[in-house]
Formats: structure tokens, sequence, C-alpha cells
DNA sequence: CAACTCAAGCTTTTT
DNA sequence: GCTTGAGTTG
């Protein structure tokens, strides 16, 4: 294939890329050869360059797209890359009609999906037996076959570490499920080998060793395979033979093999991610990982920021080579004020005398700071581009309301999809359904895809209110699950027609438990009022049919008769009132709607205006440091003297992905009145600004004096 | 208003 | 199990 030389490359690059590119951005870029580390703080135009450097390795390097893997860490970034480098792609074309690639070969997606993709294409004989097993069927698959394990004695070490003495019964057992679901994912993604825990003398941990084994010898027996170890299956094809071809090619144009792996997000890398990404790169040692430590927000899910931190120590291990470090700290996307602010919230943090996070700061992050550029500036309709709004939830959800309005009528913004409100957690029965309430009862729909609210849409209380009716009662409901099971039964009784409560009691005069099929009972209902009309919208269909899913995947699993009934009420129901469900989500946010994210569903994205509510919520998976600490002989690496510092740095790092995806106006929700100082709680008067006005009261101040004296920042951009 | 006591609560997400 | 928020004491 013809190629272009790097200045021909830059000089297309620059006709077609929004923002010029900076000297370390470049850089970034023509570094091809060996490992490579690029920190990327927020709003550094990360994205950019992982494209333009797939496109540089294609066009100026002559690479294969084929030999090219790339990472993403979900779908969605997988298609903002994939879209961006088909659309550079075809301009690059346009420009040199001499160049003949086809982007779309490229290796790009999760981790997950391309695991799946490759042994597909590559036809890895063990992986061709199994059956995915989604979230929500693995929940029921250990419910079903751990729900004895959590009444035996014998395991009583391993459950009393996470439990309270006094506590009994069936909430107990369920609360054990849980924790076997956290440790059946907790021990492969640390790579923690089960032959050596079975053989410890410490109870606990011989337990969790021997629970572990039998949960992967049943997924192994049932043909099932979980998220966690479909990534366990990739590296156990990568270390095979069968993965030759794939890796090392055989000379061909169709099979170049893996020459260059990039991965984005990467301080959100669990070990064993880590591990498959060094197998990938053991011959070709092209590793480049992209990431920031500040970020790393998915500790529950296994991620391990010391992979990133100590990436370099890593590279000389495993590929005997040094890595080369590049940092990206010019902010293009936030005003002026926004960048000091985040600066001097992580500040603040690692430094303060309340408490010492500058142990945990040390060891797991790495120093720097966040460059300002000039050119980003805008409505100027506030002083201040960080504002804070104080007051009770009601308060809080009108003066939102007020200001959402204002800043509409007043041009400001053009739609209400300008806007957003992040929420460590956008469920409704907290804050964010204060929010719908007072903004739809003032004329303002919101937008909130992910508040697991599929079982109170009125279609899916119906439903369940009706199969309810039909299938006798399993007499040893949960409490928590009663409150949930009477909003259902509440629902059918307002909500349906005499036409549909007839036929509900006709059919459960009828049953019969030995030849019970609950999705056939699900589509037979289906021809009643309200449930017939219900069909005719759109997406409400689309919700009757995702319940129709679960119920399908749950009769699927539970073959045994006997115990349907009592795993219809245990189980299905059980999980779905607990773990909930999300509606269908749209792929653009409706313009005309306030949208509602989590903080961690933000990640990636910006507004022209961000509000951030909840910023006193500090709360973690008490679990999580729990297994860390049970497990810290085993795990890469394990800092004992701050555990509880932990949470209140994964908070801070949670809140300044919130507040760094502002480009123009930043506002903050405080709940509560300023508490008096409590010397075994010091954060909770001083740490976020959700609690303490004064701080940032005091940062504003220093700001505009800052700027009034026409001081200017040493960090300011160059151009 | 600092210090202590005690019962209630415990999110986030990849396919 | 630990943190939190409300309530009590000195």
């Amino acid at each position: 294939m013809n190629m272009l030389t790097q200045k021909e490359f830059f000089l297309s690059v620059e006709k077609f890329s929004a923002k010029k590119l900076n000297e370390k951005q470049k850089e970034a870029i023509v570094h091809t050869e060996g490992p490579l580390k690029i920190i990327a703080g927020p709003g550094s135009g990360k994205t950019e360059v992982l494209v333009l450097k797939a496109l540089y390795l294609i066009t100026v390097k002559g690479v294969n797209p084929k030999s090219i893997f790339l990472v993403t860490f979900t779908r969605k970034a997988s298609e903002e890359f994939l879209s961006r480098l088909v659309t550079y792609a075809g301009a690059l074309k346009a420009k040199h009609p001499e160049l003949s690639f086809e982007a779309y070969d490229i290796y790009s997606g999760t981790l997950h999906s391309l695991a799946i993709r490759v042994m597909e294409e590559f036809q890895y004989s063990k992986f061709e037996k199994y059956r995915l097993l989604g979230d929500f069927e693995r929940e029921i698959f250990i419910f079903k076959n751990f729900y004895e394990e959590t009444k035996k004695e014998e395991f009583l070490p391993l459950y009393k570490l996470f439990e309270k003495e006094e506590e009994i019964g069936e909430e107990l057992y369920l609360k054990r499920l849980s924790l076997l679901s956290l440790l059946f994912e907790f021990i492969p993604q640390n790579n923690i080998p089960s032959n050596r825990l079975i053989k410890e003398e410490y109870l606990p941990l011989s337990i969790a060793g021997n629970l572990y084994r039998k949960y992967v010898n049943l997924l192994k027996e049932n043909h099932y395979i979980d998220h966690t170890h479909i990534e366990k299956l990739f590296l156990q094809f990568l270390n095979s033979e069968e993965s030759e071809i794939f890796i090392e090619g055989d000379g061909t144009d169709y099979f170049p093999g893996i020459r260059y792996v990039l991965v984005d997000e990467y301080q959100d890398t669990n070990p064993l991610d880590e591990k498959i990404y060094f197998t990938l790169v053991r011959k070709s040692k092209n590793l480049t990982v992209v990431g920031e430590d500040n970020q790393s927000l998915y500790r529950f899910r296994g991620a391990v920021v010391d992979c990133f931190i100590n990436f370099e120590k890593s590279c000389e291990k495993y590929l005997g080579r040094k890595a080369v470090k590049v940092e990206l700290l010019q902010n293009y996307r936030s005003d002026k004020q926004i960048v000091a602010f985040i600066n001097y919230f992580l500040k603040r943090h690692k430094s303060h005398k309340d408490y010492k996070l500058s142990k945990a700061w040390e060891r797991l992050s790495i120093e720097k700071k966040i460059l300002f550029s000039s050119g980003v500036e805008a409505y100027k309709a506030t002083e201040n581009s960080i504002i804070e709004i104080e007051g009770d939830e009601e308060e809080l959800a009108e003066k939102c309301y007020y200001l959402v309005k204002e800043l509409k009528g007043r041009g400001i913004i053009s739609k209400y999809s300008d806007v957003v409100l992040l929420l460590p957690s956008t469920r409704e029965d907290k804050f964010a359904g204060k929010v719908r309430e007072v903004f739809e009862r003032r004329g303002i729909s919101v937008y909130n895809p992910r508040a697991k609210s599929l079982i109170y849409q009125k279609e899916t209380g119906v439903m369940l209110g009706a199969l309810l009716k039909i299938i006798p009662e399993e007499a040893n409901i949960p409490e928590s699950l009663k409150e949930t099971v009477a909003i259902w039964k509440e629902t059918f009784e307002r909500e349906s027609s005499e036409e549909l409560k007839k036929k509900v009691k006709e059919l459960s005069s009828a049953i019969n438990p030995e030849n019970l099929n609950i999705l056939e009972l699900f589509y037979q209902l289906l021809s009643y009022e309200p449930l017939k009309s219900f069909k005719e919208n759109f997406l409400i269909s689309v919700n009757l049919a995702r319940l129709s899913q679960l119920i399908s995947s749950f009769s699927q699993m539970v073959e045994d008769k006997n115990s349907l009934i009592q795993e219809f009420y245990r189980t299905f129901l059980f999980i779905l009132s607990v773990k909930g469900a999300d509606l269908q989500e749209v792929k653009e946010v409706p313009q005309d709607m306030f949208p509602i994210m989590t903080i961690h569903q933000s990640k990636g994205l910006e507004f022209p205006i961000v509000i951030v509510g909840d910023t006193e919520n500090i709360s973690g998976d008490w679990r999580l440091g729990k297994l860390e600490e049970l497990f810290s002989r085993f795990l890469k690496s394990y800092i004992h003297d701050f555990s509880w510092e932990r949470s209140i740095l994964d908070a801070v790092r949670r809140f300044y992905v919130a507040y760094s995806r502002a480009q123009y106006c930043l506002v903050i929700l405080r709940k509560k009145e300023l508490l008096p100082y409590d010397k075994n709680r010091p954060w909770k008067t001083a740490a976020f600004p959700g609690f303490d006005l004064r701080w940032y009261k005091k940062f504003t101040e220093k700001f505009h004096r800052k700027v009034k004296n026409g001081e200017r920042s040493k960090n300011r951009e160059t151009s």
C-alpha cells in the first residue's frame, strides 16, 4: 500500500481535525514502537489522539488494520471511536486517493466483545460449548445453585466476617448470596489461583476457594460462562497454541498477527485485563495505554488503579522494556475557573489537615496539574462559572427547575439537553425522583434512562401484579420483597380492566403447579386490556418485551417444575426488585427533555452546563475493603494502612469526574446545613462542597482577586 | 457545642 | 462489618 510521510499526515489531519494538535498530542501519536503510557487529563482530546494514532499506524507506518487491537471501556465509547475513525479515514482517502485500506478491519471494541469475536473467528475449541450468562441470569444462576450453601455451618467462618452477630433468617441468606456473587467475580478479576486458596489454613480463605471452585464447575457442567470468565477463557486461549495465528500471524495479509495494542481508560483495568494485554504484546511489545488515575471509578468492578500507576514497572517486568510517558494535561473543554476549581478540589483533599489522604494519594495517583485553554469561554450571563445552590431536597429540585427554565428563557441554552444533572445514583426512590416530580409537575419532561425503573412502570406493574394473582403465593417471601409485591398488586387492581381481572381469576383457579409455564401466561394476558392497547405504544411494548425476556431466561434456567414457584418468588421477583432493571435507552438524549445521569455514565462526555447533586455522598461498598483485606496476600498490591481513606479517595475521584464534565458552567447542589465539627468524621464538615460553603467561597474570592490583579497563571496555554 | 451512644442503612456497571 | 444521623449528656 502507498504510504504518507509524517508531514503529509499531519498536514492533512489539520484540515479535518477539530482543533490544532499540540506537541504532546503529536508525540503520543508518533511514538509507535514499544510500550507507551499516555496520561490524559479531562478534556485533553484523548479520543482524538487514539483515532489519529490508529490512522497514523495505518497510513504512515503501513500497518495492516487487522494487526491493531484497540480496546475501549464501554460500547458507547467504541461506537464513538469507530465513527470518528471512519469519518477521518474517509477524509484522508479523499485527499490521498492512492491510499487503500479498510478502517473497519481494526479489532476495536470492549475487551469482552473482542474476546468473543476473536475466539469465534479463530474457532477456539473450548469456547464453542458455552452459553453466555447475562448479569440478571448470572444472579439467578447463583441464587438457584448456592441457596443451600448459605445455610451450611461449615461456611460460617467466611460469612461471619461480613455479618453482625444477631442477624438471622431469610434476609441473611440473601445477603450471603449477594456476597458470593461479589466473591465469584473478585477472585478471577484479581487472578487469585483457586488451587492455592483451597490449601490455605485460614478457614475463610479455603472456604472461599472451595465455593469459587464449585461455581466454576457448575458453570462448566451447565455449559454457561459469565463475563469475567470470558476474559479468563480468552487468556487461556492466548496462552494456548491455538492462538498462534491470531497473535503472530501466518505471514499473509489475511492473518497479519496482532502488532499494536491500544487500551483506553487504563486506570480502570483489573489484573486479569492487564495479564491479557501483556500476553497479547509479549512478542511485539507495542502496548499503548491511555488513562488518568483520578478518573478511576470502577473499584467495585475490580479495577485496580495500580495497574496504571505502576505500568512502567510492569513493562520492565513482563516485556523487559522501558515505557515512554507522555502527559496530556491541556484541557480544551472547560472554562478557566472550572479548571482552577478541579485542580483546587484535588489539592485540597490531598493535603487536608483533618484526614491524611496524602499517603493514599502518594501511592495511588500521579502528581500533575490540569492546564486551561484561553479559548474556552462562553455564557457570560453569570459572573461565576461556578454556582452553588443550597437547600433541602425539595428546594434544590425547585431551584434546579427555575435555573434550567431561566437559562432556556434567556436563550443561554437552546435545548434542555445542554444541561445535565449528574448524581452518584439515579434511582428514583432518591433525589432523582424528587427532581422528576418537580420538573414534570411544572411541565419539563425528564430523561433518566438508568433509573432502574422498569418494574415501576404501569405496564410492568399490571403484568407482574396479574402473574402474582395467578401463581400461588410462596409462604417464604423475604421481607424486602413484600413492599414491591404490594405495589405490583395494587397497580394491577387499579389499572386493569374487568375483563383482565376475570381472566386472571379464571387462570388462577385452573392453575396446575406441575405444568406451569409463566411465559405462556404472560402471552395470554397480553390480549386483554389495558395490556392489549399498551402494545400500540412503542416504548411501552419495548418494556413489556424486556420483561418477557427476563421471564424467559428465568424459565430456561429453572428446569425443575417442582421448585418453579418457589424460585419465581424467591429468586426471580427478589432479584428483579432488588437489582431493578433499566428501561430501553434511546440513542441520543431527546432535546426537549432534561437529562439525569449517573456520574459513571457521564464519563467521557461533556456538557455546556453541569449540575452536580448529592455532593456529600461518600458511601461505598464496605464489603470491597473487607475482601481486599481478606485476600491481601494474593493481590497485586494491597496497602494496609489506609483502608478507610480509600472510600474518601473514591468519592473525591467520583466528583472530580463529575465536575470536569462541565464546559462553561458548573452548578453544585448543597443539600445540608453545615454540620458542627466532629472529630470522628472531619470530612463531613470540611471535605466536599456539599458540606462547606466556606472553602468554596474562599476559592471564588481568591480566583476573582487573581483575575482582577491581572495575575496570569503560569500554566496558561501558550496559544 | 464537643463527645458519646445506638439503631438503621449499604451505590456504581461491563455483555 | 462499618458508617451515618439522630438523639443524649456534660
